[in-house]
DNA sequence: TTGAAAGCGCTAACAT
DNA sequence: ATGTTAGCGCTTTCAA
């Protein structure tokens, strides 16, 4: 990290001097604070334009101890999940002024530690990060941060400041009690790496404990070290179905996007769904309720997860209070798969 | 905006005092520069950590005149190529201590010239912008800026420094050639806002162009308003398939998500493909060639596209040359619908 | 309605 | 190996 030094960039004095103000005066006419003669407004808008003058937020934010950044932190870009949650953030606090600096912790905890000293480094307006599960290092950062902290996608653990979420262990539950209403007893799972998304274990877990006390333990399953997607749900279900042991009627698949890769297995072999096999998703994709068969499957609120800790920044940075927990719930989706 | 006031943060004086040495051998020792006997380092790094001291890099990067940020402006992330290439920005600049604060226009061109000024502002160490269209006043911004200025995606027009990308127009021209090739003469087209995603639009004209050219004019389109979706492709094909007067024999989408839409679509009404009707689609996505047939479509480079304007971002600030332009390519895909 | 002075927290440059 | 001085470009505070 360097970043060449630039040669002498405009500032307020070149303005100042060229529209025959002071500097402070140029300063007041870019922010619009305190009043200005009409006149003099003029003249120094026309000279920020003719010399192409873009202000200096690095010194700005020196002097005034304030920022419009909002530090974003998020596990993936892969899961198509994170970029609709940031849109969602951004799509509020762009509104209002504020802009993303986004950090991907490829969900290692030690990323994200480093991330979080980083982004705290541009004293941002306030931090968003994912998850309520951080080292305590992380924590001890956000705590004496000072400043607005959201976690977002899961609910529990130690709140820091405000939380925008879900409960996934109510979610796995959910699908498992459904599966069991419906009459299936040999269910499988697919999942990805659990070892590090956190919430999908979190499913996983509650998943699988609802089927014991029904009377049927998971029937078998496949954890790939791979990244979720549609290839890997896909060969992760071949692999599953190859297993002669197992004999399942209904596979749980991590998210929507392994349950496609699913649908689209048993498409190429013949194979039914439900009839043969049923199939159940997560997150409640568009896609998957375009298939010829629409995707049972978990519906979450992945933009409105975003929405709301937008919001919750630019309330508490405009003064306004902010409930300490936000639940956006979910939603079960019951398709044509299972 | 506004970011409220925090209470006195820590500062290196603090640190210094603490550890009994000036300021700035702490901020030596936190820079890592300058010799520092070890025993000094020691006492710092304790203090620092004792008292959880974390830099500020608002004012170092005042005092220094440099920044470890990149601004990365880019259209959408509905989109999940965007997602793609700022993974691919991502993984090559934060391995060398740059974090990007991300910037979306919704593929307005009001929106990028604000978001250009208001990045540049921070001062940004280099500014990755999407596309080589710009409004006359970002153009004066971006040239002005006196810094890294990487165009991404598209090559062509009026190159502001470096440019990574890929001829869409090519794209364009070799997919209809491909079809033609094949047999096909009444082909037709289904696109997402063509107005705003000025990509599109090039491989739309030379996709047409082309056919023309071999006498086998479009046979009918639809363009949505709607951003690109399979939702939206399936849609989009059955209303095309309506039109009695086209009976088209192929159909080029405008990416992959609206063709695996159509894809969906023929599926769901028994409609066969190739035989019936083929698909092409744009863009390679791993979801396209898990599909019973896998999908006919042109492979782009969008993570390496990433990569390569990390990469010359990288290299331009340590001092290394860097190719002006930089084709990526693209690979014409020859699945099973077309 | 405008300006002068002071200083935000850090680092470059120059001592020692 | 460590410290002193000056100043980055802006905004706050106080004055006129």
């Amino acid at each position: 990290m360097s970043g060449r030094r630039r040669e002498a960039a405009l500032t307020l004095a070149d303005v100042a001097r060229e529209a025959g103000v002071s500097e402070i005066t140029v300063s007041r006419v870019i922010r619009a604070k305190g009043p200005i003669a009409a006149d003099t407004r003029r003249r120094v808008e026309s000279a920020i334009r003719k010399m192409g003058y873009v202000p200096n937020r690095v010194a700005g934010a020196l002097a005034s101890a304030t920022s419009d950044l909002v530090g974003v932190i998020i596990p993936s870009l892969t899961n198509i999940v994170f970029p609709d949650v940031l849109r969602g953030v951004n799509e509020v606090i762009s509104k209002h002024g504020y802009r993303a600096v986004v950090g991907v912790t490829d969900y290692r905890e030690d990323v994200e530690s480093e991330l979080v000293g980083a982004l705290l480094a541009w004293r941002p307006a306030a931090l968003i990060v994912t998850g309520c599960e951080h080292s305590d290092e992380t924590r001890a950062m956000l705590r004496g941060a000072g400043i607005t902290i959201v976690e977002i996608m899961d609910l529990g653990g130690a709140p820091i400041d405000i939380q925008v979420g879900m409960r996934h262990e109510a979610a796995g539950a959910e699908t498992a009690a459904y599966l069991i209403k419906r009459g299936y007893r040999r269910i499988g799972y697919i999942g990805h790496d659990l070892t590090r998304d956190l919430r999908a274990r979190k499913r996983y877990g509650a998943f699988t404990q609802t089927l014991c006390e029904a009377g049927a333990p998971l029937a078998g399953e496949i954890v790939t070290p791979r990244p979720s997607s549609v290839e890997a749900g896909r060969d992760a279900l071949a692999a599953l179905l190859a297993l002669k042991a197992t004999r399942c009627d209904a596979v749980y698949f991590s998210n929507d996007d392994m349950a496609i890769g699913g649908v689209f297995h048993c498409m190429a072999r013949g194979i039914r769904t439900p009839s043969d096999l049923a199939i159940v998703g997560y997150n409640g994709l568009g896609m998957g309720q375009c298939l010829p068969q629409p995707l049972t499957t978990v519906g979450t609120k992945r933009f409105e997860i975003g929405v709301a800790a937008g919001q919750a920044v630019v309330d508490r940075l405009s003064g306004r209070s902010v409930a300490a927990e936000i639940d956006v719930g979910f939603e079960l989706i019951t398709g044509a798969t299972a």
